[in-house]
RNA sequence: GAGGGUAUAGCUCAGGUGGUUAGAGCGCGAGAUUGUGGCUCUCGAGGCCGUGGGUUCGAGUCCCAUUAUCCUCCCCA
């Protein structure tokens, strides 16, 4: 019996997932990252796993229980990176990157692993296309890195979400926080789910995103963490929100947004849709001054997102958003007979030597059916070639939307379809 | 890790209380049209009904197990 394919895992073929709106979806990323002047940098999909353990933080979930650890036959221990950032910044600081490029802004777009039960939105292998700019400390960049983001969804037509902003201030001012927060927890805990008592001990920020109704009618008096902003923090987000309102981007304060990785400092944000089932967060980031530093780097202050590709193509679907399609084909050459086959080999190569895409019938078929296949591949033109053409040295060239048929010489067959024009929309 | 739904053709799905050759639409292939697509009509191919066991004279249908998948919690993109 055939293997099944590991649970969990997206993938595309070109007829049922419909592979060309990855592509158009990477492109209109790639394009934007020119705009904004980020590269591109390819890390391994595997990494040490104590450079997870020492970035994402022992503690969240993701380390502790939905890594995808294996031992090497050499004996490493490695782990299917589970976000990007971990890689970027180890490239980062080992390329000792901050001396050539004091601002270093990067993208990448590629697979994550989490081992979890999936859900709508939610796979084991998913893709995110993300950015980290190192060595910018000030509101001015997190402005940027939000604007892309939100530049990202509108390109591709999605415009039911939502930009939910908050600061977790320093460390020191978080850990201030979280001690508050338990002192107001404490007494309340016989009364919380399950899910938050263990949250107390294990990660007493996380209380504020239950999803249990008692929980929050519970910790609907506690503290707010933007109370307890120390005044820095407190002044960057309040530029922030500046800078934000300046460029007409729409955001919401949320004191109780947290994110999953220990590393976040001052800002984090996420961006949320109603249209991807129970996963609100199309994609996410913020802040992580201490992380550089702590992976043996310079201080250097960085910020960052990571967008749900898949989440994305969900959320395009349920909205109803039209993706453009891909470009079809410009010739399918149509041989009928032996000797039109022959020549066929040669016109095929000389036409995407021409830099013109076509296919042809390799099945010696009949007519109709080999129309059906251009129509199927959107080609512009069939060209059909007969013993009568061959002869004398032309083709017919049909053009598939108005049914038109040209003669054209075979000598000049590239510019001759390109005379005919139609072409723009076509592949090339 | 916890809970629930589903599993029948390439795809989307029908198959009251078990009964003999398991169906539809779409898609695919051929023909109607000797070298002309999209529409129409006709015909055809394609299923150990997820897997293993059980009950029964008889199981796609009932029971158990198992696997996969979808959904919800946890958590996150």
């Amino acid at each position: 019996m055939l293997p099944a394919p590991p649970s969990g895992a997206t993938q595309a073929r070109p007829w049922i997932e419909d592979s060309s709106r990855w592509h158009w979806l990477e492109g209109i990323f790639r394009e934007l990252c020119a705009l904004y002047s980020y590269e591109e940098i390819r890390t391994p999909v595997f990494e040490a796993t104590d450079l997870f353990h020492r970035a994402v933080g022992e503690s969240t979930d993701i380390v502790s229980k939905e890594t995808y650890d294996f031992t090497t036959r050499g004996g490493d221990d490695l782990t299917l990176r589970p976000e990007g950032t971990a890689g970027a910044l180890r490239a980062y600081v080992q390329h000792r990157l901050h001396i050539e490029r004091p601002v270093t802004k990067l993208y990448y777009i590629g697979p994550n692993f989490r081992y979890e039960r999936g859900q709508a939105g939610r796979y084991r292998q998913h893709y995110q296309a993300g950015i980290e700019a190192l060595g910018a400390g000030g509101p001015d960049i997190d402005a940027e890195v939000i604007a892309i983001a939100m530049a990202f969804y509108t390109r591709l037509g999605i415009t039911r979400l939502t930009l939910k902003l908050n600061s977790l201030g320093t460390a020191e001012s978080r850990a201030r926080y979280v001690e508050a927060l338990r002192a107001y927890a404490e007494p309340l805990l016989p009364e919380m789910s399950e899910d938050n008592r263990r949250r107390y001990q294990t990660n007493a920020l996380r209380m504020l995103d239950t999803k249990h109704p008692r929980d929050l009618e519970l910790l609907a008096d506690a503290p707010a963490l933007t109370d307890y902003l120390d005044p820095e923090s407190r002044a960057h987000l309040d530029t922030l929100q500046h800078y934000l309102s300046g460029l007409g981007i729409a955001y919401e304060m949320d004191p109780r947004l947290v994110r999953g990785f220990d590393y976040y400092t001052r800002t984090t944000f996420e961006i949320q849709s109603p249209d991807v089932g129970a996963q609100s967060a199309l994609g996410g980031g913020g802040r992580y001054d201490g992380l550089v530093e702590q992976l043996g780097g310079p201080p250097t202050p960085g910020i960052g997102f990571g967008l749900g590709i898949e989440r994305a193509l969900i959320a395009l679907e349920t909205a109803g958003v039209p993706v453009p399609e891909p470009p079809g084909i410009v010739a399918f050459l149509c041989p009928l007979g032996d000797a039109a086959r022959a020549a066929c080999v040669n016109l095929l190569s000389h036409l995407r030597s021409a830099n013109l895409a076509a296919d042809m019938d390799y099945t010696g078929r009949k007519m109709k059916a080999m129309l059906e296949q251009a129509d199927k591949l959107r080609a512009r033109y069939a060209l059909i070639v007969g013993d009568s053409e061959i002869e004398r040295g032309v083709v017919q060239a049909r053009d598939m939307r108005t049914t038109q048929q040209t003669e054209i010489p075979v000598a000049h067959i590239a510019e001759s379809l390109r005379g005919l024009g139609g072409l723009s929309e076509a592949g090339r």
